[in-house]
RNA sequence: GCCGGCGUGGCGAAAUGGCAGACGCAAGGGACUUAAAAUCCCUUUCCGCGAAAGUGGAGUGCGGGUUCGAGUCCCGCCGCCGGCACCA
């Protein structure tokens, strides 16, 4: 095949046209004030999820994606839309610096050279970018913004009280680092002993590091938190406005995870101690017969008897050399030790034991429980293991075995008796306030971010410490770059790499720079705004880039299309909703959201039908694709393959298919000479078409148009070979043919088009030209054919006028013989006609 | 375990509650050709009957239901894929 002769010559225009237009800046956007600015014309603003150059280079997954948006704006732009279509990089990372540590080049040389190859391989696909949009998230002109956004949130505060991000200075407290957007606590990183390290939570699998298989511990370490937990009720209640697919929403909400319930205090008898607990379940207290502590909880030492502290003390030193994994998934069977210490159940004033165990987590609610096993799966199995007492507190509707943890009816609960759980559990509420023993609150699943990476391929912090505090460094001094070592190599300890750089970090005599570096997450957190006015060296967005495109208007998102794979439905777009909500409130940007609509792009298996991966040996490259059936077929195929959304594997045959189809195209125009030369075909003439071909081409029109909007690219292709079928065999062929199919088939396979277009002599390009309309009167048939159904059985066909009447056509098709066969000796009750589609005769 | 999504020919798939399988692949047959490739035409859900044009029945994972009519809506299962997973 690749030796052999093309069907049309795509290896000599593809090249051609993609110069052309990156040569005329045939995609350019302009933004308002600058030239060709056209306020007149609607904004559209199509964005893809920007990729991570990997040395790799890209797979056809990537261009299903990327394939789908360049039809969408193509599409819009004949539709007269401003169309804002960009691509950049998201280039910080773990394989950059990887490579660095084992070929000793500098991640920079090696990102620079892995983005000229993206970039030759998505023109190569001819996609339409605006170029002159560009960005890289590692481009110290780009990262400067990413470090300055961090200083707005190290500069602001959540006011629960206007439920806002306001300036620091706003807040009124005694510590402001306390309530700072970002802030610094200890928190567990992943230090692997055996590799030096400390690994980002993706180099850690299974408990154990990607690379060697070694285990690796939680150690605490002084980290950089960001406050998103502040935001997680707008982060809920903001997805309402959004068309996202429903299943996303639901897994940022699950993610977020929204609790309502109680805090409720128990009293250490010993130590006079008060401990909250989070429950759900503020109805079963009564019947709460012991309580259990996170082992990590601090006033384990606190409230343990002398008896029992060498126990706690062990338990604890075991626990804490679990992973996480261990903990969790490991740990079928429960563990657990007494304190020694007893609680007061403030309900009853009954003496409970407290127990540790490590079922409980510190991360959630207050890091300790009540337990009521009665009606906790959990806390049953523990109670049967350790013989504690159970107490049923609520009723079920119908009896159940053992542990019933749904909704029924309080009993022996004193004032709760006979209340169902809803009630019973706002009547405790009441309680618990009215005793000042505890109170309603809401809890979240959701946790702080972890900012900070102990890594050197990041944007570092613009931050200083001195005496033991952090400050910010001033704007003027953004960007923050990191400086070029010749050593990447982990410290051996859990320092980070720029701790070697010891002339960059002496900031004063007195003062020192912050050594960790971002994850990658930052610069993918907005880098949406920047597309928007890549330039701009006074603002990380101008506002009249922000207000145009995106879209100060009713619609809270800005970004009128986003798509991408599902990998990152729960953190990158909810880091990026964080970041937005708050420059927003600080009065920075002027939607609420970024993105207001959101299509998953399903995943491309392999030939085989697995994921296409390496080591499988099955992955398909565009390369390859271009070089032996052209741009089109690929960009034809990978939507011809079926729904955007749905998963489904690449067949070359598939792609023989397409490539089929654009051959047909082509000779639609074109046809060899004896010198075996293309030239435009002797059968085109200007002549009408037939009204048959008037109907295919209007139904063609009508069906793409309609198809491209709703993303249905696939069956959009399929009327075009519809359409194609039709005139491929005419002679005379009507050119009129061409001028219609030709700007549909545009967006989908833009180099064939602009060729023929040209090859034709029409005037302009088939890119520019403005969307075909159709004309509905031309879709209507004098006479149409009707099925008719016996009891709901296909038994026969009618052919009526269109303007027939209901009566004309029951008239019609009770004489058709094949009904009258089927109807003999029986009545007919009833009849029904559905208009231009079917009737039904309903006989006994 | 919980929460999503998906089950239609040999394969990828199509079908506002209204003719199931458009379009494409593959397969088989034919035309063109010295021959092949390419191209063009025809056939192809399954099971009967018929020499044939035809013709009868079944059929969208399984079992029920709603409806004149269900791939589509409802209830209950089964299978595959994805996410979360001791979240109190």
């Amino acid at each position: 095949m690749s030796t052999q002769r093309k069907q049309f010559p795509f290896p000599e225009f593809e090249p051609r046209w993609q110069q052309e237009w990156l040569a005329t800046g045939a995609f350019r956007a302009p933004n308002p004030g600058g030239t060709g600015f056209d306020p007149a014309k609607p904004k559209y603003y199509i964005l893809d999820m920007f990729p991570y150059p990997s040395g790799d280079g890209l797979h056809v997954g990537h261009v299903e994606g990327y394939t789908a948006t360049d039809i969408l704006a193509r599409f819009h732009r004949m539709r007269g839309f401003n169309v804002l279509h960009p691509m950049g990089w998201d280039a910080f990372g773990l394989p950059a610096e990887q490579f660095a540590i084992k070929t000793g080049q500098h991640p920079r040389a090696t990102t620079a050279r892995n983005i000229e190859n993206f970039r030759r391989q998505l023109q190569a696909v001819g996609f339409s970018y605006d170029w002159d949009r560009e960005v890289s998230t590692t481009d110290p002109a780009y990262f400067r913004w990413t470090q300055w956004i961090f200083l707005q949130l190290y500069n602001s505060w959540f006011n629960p009280a206007s439920k806002k991000t306001e300036p620091i200075s706003t807040y009124t407290g005694a510590d402001p680092d306390s309530v700072r957007l970002a802030y610094v606590a200890e928190m567990p990183v992943n230090w692997c002993p055996q590799l030096g390290t400390v690994l980002a939570n993706e180099e850690v699998v299974d408990g154990k590091s990607e690379v060697g298989g070694f285990p690796v511990e939680r150690r605490p370490l002084r980290q950089w938190m960001l406050r998103i937990t502040a935001f997680a009720e707008r982060l809920i209640e903001g997805l309402d406005g959004l068309d996202w697919p429903e299943g996303i929403k639901l897994l940022q909400k699950n993610w977020i995870g929204r609790s309502e319930g109680a805090l409720v205090e128990f009293a250490i008898e010993s130590t006079g101690d008060g401990i909250e607990v989070f429950t759900t379940r503020p109805d079963t207290l009564f019947g709460a017969t012991y309580m259990i502590l996170a082992p990590e909880h601090p006033l384990v030492e606190k409230i343990s008897t002398p008896a029992q502290a060498a126990a706690v003390a062990e338990y604890k030193t075991a626990v804490a050399s679990k992973s996480d994994l261990a903990r969790t998934d490991l740990a079928k069977e429960k563990t657990g030790v007494p304190t020694g210490a007893f609680a007061t159940n403030p309900a009853n004033g009954e003496r409970i034991p407290v127990w540790i165990a490590d079922y409980v987590l510190m991360g959630y609610g207050t890091g300790a429980i009540m337990a009521v096993p009665a009606h906790d799966e959990r806390d049953f199995e523990f109670a049967k293991k350790f013989a504690l007492p159970i107490r049923e507190v609520v009723q079920p509707p119908s009896p159940t075995e053992a542990c019933f943890a749904g909704e029924g009816t309080a009993i022996n609960s004193s004032f709760l008796d006979g209340l169902p759980t809803a009630e019973a559990k706002r009547r405790m509420v009441a309680w618990l306030e009215e005793k000042n023993l505890g109170r309603g609150t809401v809890n979240y699943k959701l946790r702080d971010w972890l900012f900070s990476r102990q890594r050197y391929w990041g944007e570092p912090f613009p931050i200083v410490w001195e005496s033991g505090r952090h400050r910010p460094v001033c704007e003027s001094e953004l960007p923050v770059v990191q400086p070029d070592l010749d050593d990447f190599k982990p410290t051996g300890t859990p320092e980070p790499p720029l701790s070697k750089a010891r002339d960059w970090i002496r900031y004063s005599a007195t003062a020192g720079r912050e050594t960790n570096t971002m994850p990658q997450w930052a610069g993918s957190c907005w880098y949406y705004l920047r597309f928007c006015d890549p330039q701009n060296s006074n603002r990380f967005i101008g506002p009249e880039a922000d207000h145009y495109w995106m879209g100060k208007n009713s619609r809270p998102g800005g970004v009128d299309l986003y798509v991408g794979g599902t990998e990152h439905a729960v953190l990158h777009l909810l880091y990026a909703r964080f970041w937005h909500k708050a420059l927003f409130d600080l009065g920075h940007l002027s939607t609420p959201e970024p993105f207001q609509r959101l299509v998953n792009q399903g995943m491309i298996l392999g030939p085989d039908g697995q994921k296409m991966s390496k080591s499988r040996g099955n992955v398909v490259t565009p390369d390859s694709v271009i070089a032996e059936y052209g741009a089109d077929s690929l960009r034809l195929y990978e939507m011809f393959m079926g729904p955007l959304e749905q998963m489904k594997p690449w067949s070359m045959k598939g792609v023989e298919g397409v490539y089929r189809f654009l051959a047909r195209v082509w000779r639609l125009a074109m046809e060899e000479n004896q010198e075996g030369e293309w030239v435009v075909s002797k059968d085109l003439a200007e002549t009408p078409l037939s009204s048959a071909q008037l109907r295919t081409a209007h139904a063609t029109i009508k069906k793409v148009t309609a198809d491209i909007e709703a993303l249905a690219f696939n069956t959009a292709i399929s009327q075009m070979m519809v359409f194609t079928n039709e005139f491929v065999n005419a002679a005379p062929r009507p050119l009129e043919a061409l001028r219609i199919l030709l700007p549909l088939l545009s967006p989908f396979a833009p180099h064939l088009a602009e060729e023929l277009w040209h090859r034709l002599g029409f005037p302009g390009r088939a890119s520019t030209q403005p969307w075909p309309k159709h004309d509905e009167s031309l879709l209507v048939e004098n006479e149409i054919e009707l099925p008719v159904q016996v009891n709901g059985k296909l038994r026969d066909r009618i052919v009526v006028p269109k303007a027939a009447t209901k009566e004309e056509i029951e008239a019609a098709a009770q004489a058709a013989p094949k009904v009258r066969e089927a109807t003999a000796g029986l009545t007919v009750a009833k009849t029904i006609v559905v208009p231009g589609k079917l009737v039904n005769i309903v006989a006994k």
